[in-house]
DNA sequence: AGTAGTGATGTCAGGATGTGACATCACAGT
DNA sequence: ACTGTGATGTCACATCCTGACATCACTACT
């Protein structure tokens, strides 16, 4: 006989996200993606600490993608650090992951809750951003503003990068998008 | 006989931010808070859609001193309607509530599920004035990237505002957070 | 083979959050 | 006196999330 189904924390993920999109947020409970992926209540708060969780696993590798690039990096300008920081977040969306992004966002964007924590898993990357920068030598306040910065750059790349009627990669859009901050800010008349 | 005792909204703001600073965030229950303020648990969620929102209610009044002020300006440089509505947001702040923003903050901190709120109302923030600014003709991505910047000054400023052995009121952190930022991103070599 | 872990899961009980439906009670306007 | 109206109370209830403990297949070591 077999022990369990292995997978369940996957099983439980997918299950989530199409319960989410089926019926809405709100209006799935909790026993019901267990249920859907072959497991109980239980199991499901093992896997993640809440049911928003679900749909935020992972996102611990989009950290280390940004800080690894700053720790890795050989170049000293704050800029070109915060730069390769956003060139190395590209590799987490490829091509093949845009409609299951797109979902994704829907779902998020729908719901209050969803879109709080989404919020924090953004803010925790520009503290862990920061950080890194400050470890490279990037005084405060800059290091707070360059981090925060970045995200601001990545989110707006991202939503750019899902929304109808754009087809360049995100490696563009994030370079796009730096150089209109810059400009935007930029002293001028 | 008397109704009820007015204020009741007031008294169960209190009532938690003192349960909160007491025992903590997770320690208290709503039921507590409640009979605090002489109240029943029914109405503290009249009033608050959470537990959490007693602690963020007044924060709408913040929205509209950062979209009134660009919407009043006269203002046609972008940068000049983000720095005045930054001048506007200052209001929000006199020396009297600093002592109450740090406990405030300092709660708000220890808490994860609390920060979650926190920076919601900051996006929501950075959303209205983006609206603002492309109403007063701001083209995108410029309005969205120049409404997140604008309240990334307004939370390292307030963050320096707050902070042990910092005195200059918030008006000047403001600024100066400003032009740190633009100097952070100005291109150079 | 036997035995003692180990790790993922199940079972059960229960507190806390948040909501819907309806009742009450002082006050205001007519 | 009659009729709202608005803030509050009462009751019932689904759902979320947690602690404590049991189970069961598999692994490693003897």
């Amino acid at each position: 006989m077999t022990r369990w189904a292995p997978g369940a924390r996957e099983r439980l993920q997918a299950a989530a996200l199409d319960l989410f999109v089926e019926q809405g947020y709100d209006e799935t409970t909790v026993s019901q993606i267990a249920a859907r992926a072959g497991v109980t209540d239980r199991t499901f708060f093992r896997h993640f600490a809440d049911k928003r969780e679900s749909l935020f696993a992972g996102s611990d590798r989009l950290v280390d993608l940004f800080t690894g690039a700053v720790e890795r990096s050989t170049a000293h300008d704050p800029l070109d650090l915060a730069s390769e920081a956003l060139a190395a977040s590209a590799e987490f969306f490829p091509p093949e992951r845009l409609a299951w992004s797109r979902t994704r966002t829907a779902v998020v964007l729908a719901n209050p809750a969803l879109a709080e924590r989404e919020q924090l898993k953004m803010v925790t990357i520009a503290q862990a951003l920061a950080r890194s920068l400050r470890e490279r030598g990037v005084p405060e306040p800059a290091a707070t503003l360059l981090g925060r910065s970045t995200v601001t750059v990545f989110q707006v790349a991202f939503d750019r990068w899902i929304s109808e009627g754009e087809d360049r990669p995100v490696l563009d859009l994030l370079q796009d998008t730096l150089s209109q901050l810059r400009t935007t800010l930029a002293p001028s008349a």
